[in-house]
Formats: structure tokens, C-alpha cells, sequence
DNA sequence: GCCAACGTTGGC
DNA sequence: GCCAACGTTGGC
């Protein structure tokens, strides 16, 4: 069966829950190539990552901060098994109500793959998604009806909240076009439209900074890996156990989920 | 199993 | 920092 298409979101900013910064940006996850992606404490989001398969696509976001939108590409490259943090009194996503005999949360690995030349703000996303027709922006014509018709089902823009989200192929190839072309001037997807500026100038400027402004996500610090929350994250320091995997320490709850529910 | 109170997510 | 949306808890 052909792999299917996620997205799962990450917390770039440092945000200390038990004593502990759960932030991990698209820098972090670049550094550590794979993480287990931990913290996930919603039962809807830990059901979707049990289904998830070696090979599955997961695009990367970044939430909880200044620039929300998605980042990078990457892969499972472990399918779903116990999430150990719940059962660590000491790590942000403790869940005192579980055990190692019956593991109720969840986790899997995932792989980093390659950034999003361009950087798709959220902001981009509702903007496009809140339209009333299925006529893509002059910038997005290459999305075509279908592109804006694929972005208007998205769990991102119809139910924010969760952490961890199923993308239908169609969707995730216009993101993955909308990644590689860019063509948008970032600047006015957050505040009114920048004068334009011939197209092809716009594009070009736009390729021209877009490398740094990609990472507005937060994430300008390369060191630590952190989540964010309800996304994943952690930090291998805790454990080596699984010594291939490098953790930072990923996940945070919040968008995954409160620390002790299931819901889902 | 309903639903009100409460807590969290996460954009703005 | 605010607060809307929405998920969870827990009484009944």
C-alpha cells in the first residue's frame, strides 16, 4: 500500500513544562534526523500515529509561536509503539494513570527529510482555505481550483487543535509544490500586501530571503531539540536505550494533548 | 450517556 | 496575554 500523508506539529519555541523546555524547531529536527515523537497525549492523535506505516510521509509544523506554518518534510521510520514518557514521573508528559504493563500512549518515529524551500505560513493556508471562490490567488494560480479545494479540507485549517492530523495526497502534493515554488511574498500573507511588485521580482525576492526566513518559525537556535508541545519532542538525554535514535526532547503535550487524557 | 464545568490548545 | 474553539471530566 502506498504511503500515506500526515502532519504533525511541533512546538519551535522554548516553553519549560516539569522543568523542562519541550521546544523542538525545524533546526533541532534537522540536527537530530530522528526523534521519537513523544508527548502525544490525545487519543484521536495517538490513534492516527498507530496507523501510521514505515515510509509514510509527515509534513512538519510549527506552532505555538510567531509564525506558525509548516516547515519540512519528513518520514516514519518506526511504527507505533509505547510512549515511554508517560510512565517517567519526571518527563513534562507524565500520565500517572498509565503503566508499562498497559501502555495507553503511544508514540513512533519519525525521520527528517528535507525543509520546505519555501517556509507555508498558516497564515497562507486560512487565508487561501477562507475563500470564497475555488480561484487560487494570482500568486498560487499554479495550485489550481483543486489546489485551494484540496487546502479547504485540511484538518488544519477546520479543526486546529489537533496535534497530529491524517493529509489526503492531493493535499500534501499542492503543499509539497506550494513548498518548492514558493511565490507568495511572505510579507503579505501576515500583513497587507507588499506593493507588488512585478511577479518574477517577487518570486525572486522571495527565493532570495526565504532561507532565513523560513526558520521564523522560532526556531533560531540550533541547539536542543525540543518540542513543542502536543508535538513532539524531547531531548535524548533521557534515555539511550534506544541509542539510534537521538531524541530531543520533543512533544509536548499541549497539542497533543493534556497530559492525561484520551480523548479521542 | 448527557451535559455543564473545566482545562487546554494555539492563533492572533 | 487574550480568548475562542474544543476536548475532557465527572455528576447524575
Amino acid at each position: 500500500m502506498p504511503p500515506k500523508h500526515w502532519l504533525m506539529k511541533a512546538e519551535p519555541d522554548s516553553r519549560i513544562v516539569k522543568g523542562k523546555d519541550v521546544k523542538f524547531s525545524v533546526d533541532d529536527f534537522q540536527q537530530v534526523k530522528t526523534t521519537a515523537w513523544e508527548g502525544v497525549r490525545n487519543a484521536e492523535a495517538r490513534n492516527l500515529m498507530k496507523e501510521m506505516k514505515m515510509g509514510d510521509k509527515v509534513l512538519f509544523y510549527h506552532s505555538n509561536c510567531k509564525n506558525p506554518g509548516i516547515a519540512a518534510v519528513a518520514e516514519v521510520t518506526r511504527e507505533a509503539y509505547p510512549d515511554y514518557t508517560a510512565w517517567d514521573s519526571s518527563h513534562p508528559y507524565y500520565d500517572e494513570k498509565t503503566d508499562k504493563e498497559n501502555p495507553k500512549w503511544y508514540m513512533v518515529d519519525v525521520t527528517f527529510q528535507t525543509r520546505l524551500p519555501h517556509f507555508i505560513p498558516l497564515s497562507l493556508l486560512k487565508r487561501t482555505a477562507g475563500s470564497s471562490t475555488d480561484a487560487p490567488e494570482e500568486e498560487l494560480e499554479y495550485i489550481g481550483t483543486q489546489g485551494v479545494q484540496a487546502i479547504k479540507t485540511m484538518a488544519l485549517v477546520t479543526r486546529g487543535r489537533l496535534s497530529v492530523q491524517r493529509v489526503e495526497e492531493k493535499t500534501y502534493d499542492v503543499l509539497l509544490e506550494m513548498g518548492q515554488r514558493g511565490g507568495w511574498d511572505e510579507i503579505d500573507t501576515k500583513k497587507s500586501k507588499a506593493t507588488k511588485t512585478s511577479k518574477k521580482v517577487q518570486v525572486k525576492q522571495a527565493e532570495e530571503t526565504e532561507g532565513e526566513r523560513d526558520n521564523e518559525g522560532g526556531s533560531t537556535q540550533k541547539k536542543q531539540p525540543k518540542p513543542a508541545r502536543g508535538k513532539k519532542r524531547k531531548a535524548g538525554e533521557d534515555r539511550d536505550s534506544d541509542a539510534e535514535t537521538s531524541r530531543p526532547l520533543r512533544r509536548s503535550t499541549r497539542t497533543s494533548r493534556p497530559s492525561h487524557v484520551e480523548g479521542g
